[in-house]
DNA sequence: CGGTGCTATGTTTACGTAAACACGCGGCGG
DNA sequence: CCGCCGCGTGTTTACGTAAACATAGCACCG
């Protein structure tokens, strides 16, 4: 007792909150030694005897001690935390990018919060700013459709680092990639290798930027082998709508092979084609883009573009961590390279079989 | 110029940083009020003239300010922020809890902030404070089984206002599960309703919580029936190991209805089935849980137990902030209602056709 | 017409941490 | 033997915010 001597028992009101959380302070007063030492303990920092040491963290099981980030962060002046935008985390790549980027911030000592946009909050009411709007993270990770965020009410705060992942962003931000051309572009010849006249293509929504370079790359390469790109068939990534497109494909009776965007279209692709008696391989091939971890149990299992969004992940921490500790803010684009993943829903056509 | 005087060029080292966030006593200076005065419009508080609310407002516009979360977080003394711990980001009920947790948490003006757990950091060494450790969330939502977190070298720190999604706890913290007994149940009586004899079951891994109910529901509803449960077959939640499971099931001549665990195995049991010549649904009927979006593309479709995973997660967030408003530490379990989705993947069995 | 109460605003202080600086003490070179 | 150096530690201060308290003006009522 008598350390909360000051204090003087006010009306009564609410002053609970308090014997909740050790401060340096108490460290310091229980192990005999000055905050700024408990500080230098509590940081790892050289110059502390020993045996200083070991009673200072002594002092700190004892009292439970944890240090408060919040103050932590005021001194510092910033706040170990990456932000990461995305609209959905219902697509897989979004996902498995967003896990890469949590592991690869941990390992540097960075967490990673959520910032979730679109929500209706309670515009200028509560406070005119929006969490992102706060002074709450050192930098940003875009995982979406920059045009989007554009369009989102979300401006990104004049300054902030931020690297963009998987979208396009007119040179104004860093922005992390995976090879997308090289991958359509993989896709496409290995279907025309088969002996294929051409290649149908599923393309992802008009307004996403993935797609498009999916879809752009995927005629490059067909008029670099002198072949007439078939219609565009567009789907919105999911399966459903590959299914619905598939219907239309199924009745193309010159349609041999398909390369979708992403895998779960390919899956309604494969449905599709299955319900109008065309066989995959034999009748169709069929290519999808992601290699999500389900794509190697499809009916028949799917020859796919595999993304590393590990490496995506892992590089978009590198690069805000290096604007970070840099202090400036970077513009360039960095590909991650794709693998082609061949399993078993390509075949050569049927003329040549 | 003039605005760093102080600051006497010291050694030259390195007083970078500085000109660069506007604080409240800049706004209130520029705006001719008292830092307070900004303090009441930024956090909408009323008693503020509206002629005064908008002078401040065009100085913090016009100085670009936006309020630094951590001195907000010290004064306040909390950091409405939820923690979120999760291992694997992997699986589709996780993510989608996630994002439902996100969007709920939002609304409530909290963040989330993911904290990956065995990250294999330099234990003592830095500090000793995983990023857990430190005071930087007000609440922590744990998706993952609980047991595991125990192994793990996580342990959460005493008092801490806790929900578990989806696990046991030992009534140690409040949960929130879905109903997998009913679930469950429901699945194994759809499929005696169609005349099966029995249902087969092609479980989760041993170690998982929900797998284990799953389980024990489908042979209560079994037992209850009269009937006797087969062998159990063991999965690890992947569609690979559903179809290496399936193998071995399709090789049953008596087996004419499972019930997968989750959907991704039911995927790779179908695939089994297909190859080994057993049509689902004429000679096998095959259900899966948890409806995950691609489900009504499989081949074909599956009739799966739905699981509403925005329910779980908003209710996690309801109850961890019911725990912070309330200051103290629940117990209770919450069940959150299934919906059997019926599709094609379910028939009589063959002798009844 | 003085007091009372309300509104709008200002002043003081404390939140917990860590940088900057200060200090004491023992050893060692000149 | 004096002064300087460096190690280990303590003291002061500032980070940006918001609660608590203080004050000034003004309306209203007895």
């Amino acid at each position: 007792m008598g350390a909360t001597d000051s204090a003087p028992a006010r009306g009564g009101a609410g002053s609970r909150r308090r014997t909740q959380n050790a401060s340096m302070a108490d460290v310091a007063r229980v192990a005999g030694v000055s905050s700024q030492t408990v500080s230098r303990v509590s940081n790892g920092f050289p110059g502390v005897n020993e045996e200083t040491r070991q009673r200072v963290l002594a002092a700190m099981k004892e009292l439970g001690y944890r240090p408060n980030s919040a103050a932590r962060a005021l001194k510092r002046g910033d706040f170990r935390t990456i932000g990461v935008i995305t609209f959905t985390l219902a697509t897989t790549g979004n996902v498995r990018t967003l896990e890469a980027i949590a592991t690869s911030a941990a390992e540097e000592g960075y967490a990673v919060t959520l910032l979730p946009v679109a929500v209706p909050t309670q515009d200028e009411v509560r406070g005119a700013f929006s969490r992102l709007g706060e002074l709450a993270v050192d930098a940003v990770i875009v995982i979406m459709e920059v045009h989007l965020l554009d369009s989102a009410r979300l401006s990104l705060p004049p300054h902030v680092k931020v690297v963009v992942a998987d979208s396009d962003a007119g040179d104004r931000y860093a922005v992390v990639d995976t090879d997308q051309a090289g991958g359509s572009r993989d896709a496409v010849r290995h279907l025309l290798g088969l002996g294929h006249d051409t290649v149908w293509h599923l393309a992802g929504p008009e307004g996403s930027y993935a797609a498009q370079r999916r879809t752009a790359a995927w005629q490059a390469a067909l008029e670099e082998a002198g072949r007439v790109p078939p219609p565009l068939v567009h789907g919105d990534w999911s399966a459903e709508s590959g299914y619905r497109a598939g219907l239309r494909l199924a009745e193309q009776d010159d349609c041999t092979a398909v390369f979708a965007a992403n895998d779960q279209m390919a899956l309604g692709l494969l449905r599709a084609l299955h319900e109008r008696g065309r066989r995959v391989p034999q009748d169709v091939s069929v290519i999808g883009f992601d290699d999500i971890p389900e794509a190697g149990s499809f009916l028949p299992p799917l020859t796919t573009v595999h993304q590393d969004f590990a490496e995506v992940g892992r590089r978009c921490v590198d690069g805000v961590l290096r604007q970070v500790r840099e202090g400036g803010t970077d513009r360039g684009t960095t590909l991650v390279p794709t693998r082609l993943v061949l399993r078993e829903s390509t075949a050569p056509p049927p003329e040549v079989r």
